[in-house]
DNA sequence: TCACGCATGTAACAAGTTACATGATTAG
DNA sequence: CTAATCATGTAACTTGTTACATGCGTGA
């Protein structure tokens, strides 16, 4: 459901092809939405024949041509229900708890690299936001005064940075925690 | 995929019916895993007849019989495969995320209840898992010394109130820069 | 009597993942 | 020549959601 939602905001901020939205969920909406290709394409192609997406063909030299798709009236109106219409507050889904919960039926020591793992892939996102905030909203290259739509991407941005900080500091706390229970109580 | 290593964690945690699975997936497992009835019953008769459970059945007074589910040597064995092969990092997925992006296209004014109703909801469960936490670790019921296993459900309970605090803390953010948005430059 | 909690499920559908498949251009 | 990037898709499968369905006991 949500994805749709997320389709037409990005192609409201930028037409673009499947591609090129695929690409933006790896980055911007990426923050808080993911999706692969295969489900992109499949997505716009119920959109546009249900109306809320139009395309058109973009001949490009030397690469083939791309379909470009931008929102419709329609589209608009779409967005618009869903947004005054209340959702569910988020719950956290978090496969690697379930392995730390898990880990009380099998080895805790086996775990630290797996959650030292993790801690780098956080830290790795967290200097990617970092950069892209200092790119886009606080650097001097950065448009000043933001409009309406950059400040809510600015903070959209802001969560996704507070959530890797979070998840790193937890996850010093997961490892603080294992490590004394290597020392204290070994398993078996 | 993780479902069914959420659930085999559970039952080792504590064998029980279908039904009980699904409110521990309301409550302690629910901090980092949702599931509702139908998923677990499907799943549950997949494993069992996949050999990872075994199911016993209890009668009750009064009340209709229960099917009580534990792990085999194969469920267990399947949940160490599990734990010692590596997963990917998550990533968030967030609903209000798209839709404050998308309030750029709105009017950024209509989304503040929306905010605050969320708020509200991330209190509430944080105020929950705080009680939960007294109660089961910190308060004067709680067992003492703390076994590997108690020590493991806290560090998870401990990302959850994580979690929320950091997620309070950010709607704040949002909040504000919606404020921010309607004082300076009202939607046409 | 009516709602709620206990207890179990089926069916239909929507969403997400993984594997397969093609073909051009460009940089090394 | 090889790998990467651009560009688009299909097919099969697994998960997750929503709606429907049953039936007993207990307390208001």
């Amino acid at each position: 459901m949500a994805l749709d939602h997320a389709i037409l905001v990005s192609l409201l901020e930028k037409p673009g092809s499947g591609y090129e939205l695929a690409r933006r969920f790896e980055r911007s909406i990426g923050y808080f939405w993911t999706a692969t290709h295969q489900q992109i394409y499949r997505v716009l192609g119920r959109m546009e024949s249900d109306g809320l997406l139009a395309v058109r063909a973009v001949p490009q030299e030397g690469r083939p041509d791309k379909k470009e798709y931008s929102v419709t009236g329609s589209g608009r109106t779409a967005l618009a229900d869903w947004l005054h219409k209340p959702i569910e507050p988020e719950s956290l889904r978090h496969d690697l708890a379930v392995k730390i919960r898990g880990a009380a039926f099998d080895d805790p020591a086996a775990l630290v690299r797996e959650v030292e793992r993790h801690r780098q892939a956080h830290r790795d996102r967290l200097e990617h936001y970092l950069a892209g905030e200092l790119r886009d909203f606080t650097g001097p290259e950065a448009p000043a005064p933001p409009d309406a739509g950059q400040e809510l991407q600015h903070v959209v941005l802001r969560g996704g940075i507070a959530f890797e900080r979070m998840t790193i500091a937890w996850l010093d706390d997961v490892l603080a925690t294992l490590e004394r229970l290597a020392a204290t109580g070994p398993a078996h």
